[in-house]
DNA sequence: ATCTTGAATGATAGCGCTTTCATCAAAACT
DNA sequence: AGTTTTGATGAAAGCGCTATCATTCAAGAT
């Protein structure tokens, strides 16, 4: 006999004596069944190993189930972090995680949207708010929810963190310190307003107090360790190098600290390090990076939960902005020109972080 | 007028004075049309702002230009690194990857199976050969091509890499080096065939040098660096602590090298440490890491290949084995057995790795 | 001039499911 | 008993597209 490969639902409803919407609401909206028939459908189906047809269901009842996601790129912990809360989040409510990655290019970022729309998703999270004039013009005809993460705007829902705040802790740090010659590494500005931000507050910071960021004084690196260790190589040897420097992610901070500590430099006591994003590592390297916390993993719990609650069109354009907070670790310690040669005050100073 | 909010394809090829049809092939095989029809067809999609609809195609055709990938977990830069590099390969020919993971959960793994199937991909990439019965009866009735990657089985297509000889790898060259008493911090084994085989090949490497990898000197550890920190710890905490450790991934060597050094312990003088895998971290940390290199991206990128090669009938079950080497860094020195106190000539040794 | 052939396009039957709307029996009211 | 209500099920119309087959018409072959 020449069996059809799969089982429909009409071959189920055909085993089962009843009709093709019976067994559709067997699978929907159970309790509105018979328990007699239910079972019998229910059988049916195991027998024949029915499994449903995601995309006819899509096609007729217009929810496809998926949430598409955007980010720079999935080679890094933090979006990695985020894209694994999401997709917790997700699973829990029967969604799933349809990923994309735009390796820092707007055209790219449009032609992600374009194809997650068109592939059908019922919900879609972006990185930042900085985009092409065709991808939010894509974004505002899609006709579904769409919500941005780390920095976002008032016209969507929006799951955020100041990262202006953050450099600005930062820098404000390593001022208190006494350190009047801070330097920075940044990842490529371009198309990244979470980097632009954080540099921004740092420069902010530093203003406030009276002092100066330099373009000298700040280097533009890949989002690698490597990155951090080369920025920090150029910031070194400069004529006047800085004596701590802000990195604009973890991922720099610590790239810093090894390369000052492969030209023997000591960090703390000689060259200062403050990062931003307090990734897991972060806690457990030598000296333990003092930086601004981001709870990444949150926000992408948020973004799922929000998206969420705009389909069941519970909320809309919802606006949340998470706290951060400056965690002190032992990679900072007091500038040279307020307490010369006093390391062992400054021991206590990073203790505090530990309370 | 109560206009339609989307333009269906009905709507492009009446505004165009064609049939449907037409603007099918338009969309899928211009060479097909007159290029003044083609043009017409165009004008018409752009005027109407027509998205072709993703669901109702994949419908139509029983193509949804999806792939799945189950990863044990997003978060993790072995894991990121390879979907990366999947996305990237997929994208250039047009198609998605819908991402779930398992958390190391044998039945997360099985729903993650069935909902992709149910949802419609095209293909589906696993990690690792083992996994429950449901999962395997799910995968050998489900129609679409499935790649697996790191370890794999002969009766589907796979892209792996020698686990047990990166653990071989990396045990003989302690071994070489005079380590006689070596311990290991591993992933906890059950669920993921990588680590057992790590383990394996490295207690293997051991027995035939006529040593032993006895059960206490082995510690299992979440994939963290915490991890490697804790298993750093336990191990060196016995009476009678290894000469050297290795990290069944890089994260748990870098973890090692970390509490080594809080605790005074000079790696690679005291304590040697070699990982498995070669994240980009391990080049850049101090002492630099040695390590077994996997080519992580490469795997990604393959899975991406090979199941596109299937999609597209070209080949079937096409098994693909990496090649993987040793890294000689700075992270490992002859045990303290065969060369007491000449750490000098143990740098030589290290230097070899960079030819 | 007639017949083939082939390229371009049209007509249309599904793809497998959801979802009104209609139906019908049984239960709950007058 | 007669009527309304309720709950469970069935009938069937799409969802928007692809793909098969049929049709048309002009160009080349006879």
């Amino acid at each position: 006999m020449a069996k059809r490969v799969k089982a429909r639902l009409v071959d189920v409803a055909r085993d089962a004596g009843v009709s093709p919407a019976t067994v559709s609401r067997a699978m929907a909206q159970p309790d509105l069944l018979t328990p007699d028939t239910l079972a019998r459908v229910h059988d049916s189906a195991r027998k024949l190993g029915y499994r449903p047809d995601g995309m006819a269901r899509a096609l007729a009842s217009g929810r496809t189930m998926t949430i598409g996601a955007i980010v720079p790129t999935l080679d890094s912990t933090i979006f990695a972090r985020v894209l694994q809360a999401m997709q917790s989040a997700l699973a829990r409510e029967g969604y799933q995680l349809l990923v994309a990655s735009h390796e820092m290019n707007p055209a790219a970022e449009t032609e992600a949207v374009r194809t997650l729309l068109t592939r059908g998703v019922d919900g879609l999270m972006l990185v930042g708010a900085e985009r092409s004039q065709d991808t939010a013009m894509l974004l505002r005809t899609a006709g579904v929810p769409v919500v941005l993460s780390w920095v976002g705007t008032q016209d969507c829902a929006a799951v955020t963190v100041d990262n202006r705040l953050a450099g600005h802790l930062a820098a404000r740090h390593l001022i208190g310190l006494g350190h009047r010659r801070i330097g920075m590494v940044v990842g490529h500005l371009p198309f990244n307003d979470r980097q632009q931000a954080r540099l921004a507050g740092a420069r902010q910071a530093l203003h406030e107090a009276g002092l100066d960021l330099p373009g000298a004084l700040v280097s533009e690196q890949g989002l690698t360790m490597a990155g951090g260790r080369a920025g920090c190589a150029r910031l070194l040897e400069l004529g006047e190098p800085p004596s701590a420097i802000i990195g604009g992610i973890d991922l720099f901070a610590i790239g810093c600290i090894q390369e000052a500590q492969s030209r023997g430099i000591a960090v703390p006591e000689a060259l200062s390090v403050v990062g931003i994003d307090d990734i897991e590592m972060s806690a457990h390297i030598t000296p333990a990076l003092t930086t601004v916390m981001i709870p990444t993993a949150r926000i992408g719990q948020l973004c799922a939960a929000t998206l969420l609650a705009e389909i069941k069109g519970e909320r809309r354009h919802e606006q949340t902005e998470l706290p951060i907070e400056l965690v002190v670790r032992q990679s900072t310690a007091a500038g040279r020109q307020v307490l010369p040669a006093k390391a062992a005050s400054t021991a206590s100073t990073a203790r505090q972080a530990f309370p």
